[in-house]
DNA sequence: ATAGAACTATGTTCTAAAACACAAATATAT
DNA sequence: ATATATTTGTGTTTTAGAACATAGTTCTAT
């Protein structure tokens, strides 16, 4: 069916790790498969307590991994950049989905049926791997999380989330300004703090040449202090 | 060479799950690498920083897994109850340890080395997918936890480790009393708490009829009521 | 272009939990 | 058995951060 759009897209240089440890066959079964699907910004990709169906690939734009909590407190667990696979846990944890995930931006992502992938993996020693090592490293970046947003103080939580963002989508040309747009209150829920402390902890940052704000736009000035600052919490 | 400890433990009775899905020269190969070990109560299996080498499966005892963060302070990540592998995510990872693990009681220890097991499941996606699973159970927990820890409070978080501790080390034959000897400062480390806050939290929840206390034994008198504490946080 | 909504900013008050201090009770070692 | 260390229990003080209040600012939609 030329003309449709997944035709357009070419798996090959989209899903490079997974591509990559394919069979032929299992390239065509891919292919046949795979939807592409735009979501416009802060729209909802998933819900927590859904059942979880494909594993996804995010082509572009930024997503985040949020979770509600008591009275309804948003938490992000986790933020997803391209290219990188989500959405897959629950489905091999066969629970219904934990969290919910949602558009940072306008996204593409590419839905693969998590049953075919299932299928391929239990005969790719590869493949299994490859998912193997993503949950192992997620798992270790989760325990980390645990202590760092249960013991570091205001300050050190929020100076390791700017750290994190930069080093999750880069900065821009001038080197200096965090390639995200995010609201303050993205930012307090990445960070486990209310909005207030967020934004009066920035202008702190400001006051101390830490960084610039511009509206949204954050540039960092001086990384080995900010550094300094979330290590020692 | 009969007479030799390793051979007088029946690994397929005590190493059910991964057992179950070997051949017979998977097997063979097994029992010719498994070694068991003893640890003392309090001991430490492994620390944070080594390079991870075995697949750990606690036979019995009681072991805590935890990390120490900002200013020392540690914090228990999870426990293991006998029959549970650990100690394999940071290998998977390709890291070193992020984590310690020490036994809260004496116990006994089966370890298998990781190049093994890794060459086994390229080959069984039976076993991929044990692994899968276990890793992706455990980061929906882990995500779960990164909520819980942070947003309830010392009431929450304490009554939450107490049934956590049931429902994974059971209860005494008078069918209250929580199968596990713990120190008020690993309860403490289990909740994200200061000592003082679980010794003096413990007493409200004493004369609040929730449970009874006898020296380091926990007695649950009203889950229900402790599960509220737990949830309203 | 303008109204309404959402976001940002800052000051003030309040509270949960940490920090500290000390005594009593237990455990451990010699 | 006795001394020493560790753990438990409680009261007091201090503080980080939440909650609340309010105003200015910037989006967004029609």
């Amino acid at each position: 069916m030329p003309g449709k759009k997944k035709d357009l897209i070419d798996l090959s240089s989209t899903l490079p790790d997974i591509w990559r440890m394919l069979t032929d066959g299992e390239r065509d079964q891919l292919r046949g498969n795979a939807r592409v699907i735009h979501f416009k910004k802060n729209e909802l990709i998933y819900l927590e307590d859904e059942t979880p169906r494909d594993l996804m690939c995010l082509f572009n734009g930024k997503v985040k991994i949020f979770k509600s909590g008591v009275g309804g407190r948003s938490q992000i667990i986790r933020i997803i950049r391209p290219v990188q696979y989500f959405g897959y846990r629950a489905y091999f944890a066969r629970e219904p989905y934990v969290t919910a995930a949602s558009a940072f931006e306008s996204c593409t992502v590419c839905m693969i049926p998590m049953e075919l992938i299932e299928q391929f993996l239990r005969n790719n020693g590869d493949l299994a791997l490859f998912f193997i090592q993503m949950l192992s490293v997620d798992l270790g970046i989760a325990d980390q999380r645990v202590v760092n947003l249960t013991q570091k103080h205001v300050r050190g939580r929020l100076a390791e989330s700017l750290i994190f963002l930069k080093e999750s989508y880069g900065l821009e040309e001038d080197g200096a300004t965090i390639n995200i747009y995010l609201a303050r209150e993205d930012l307090a829920n990445l960070s486990n703090m209310t909005t207030s402390n967020a934004i009066r902890t920035l202008s702190n940052f400001v006051n101390e040449r830490v960084i610039t704000i511009d509206g949204r736009k954050i540039k960092i000035i001086d990384e080995d202090r900010l550094r300094k600052i979330s290590r020692i919490g």
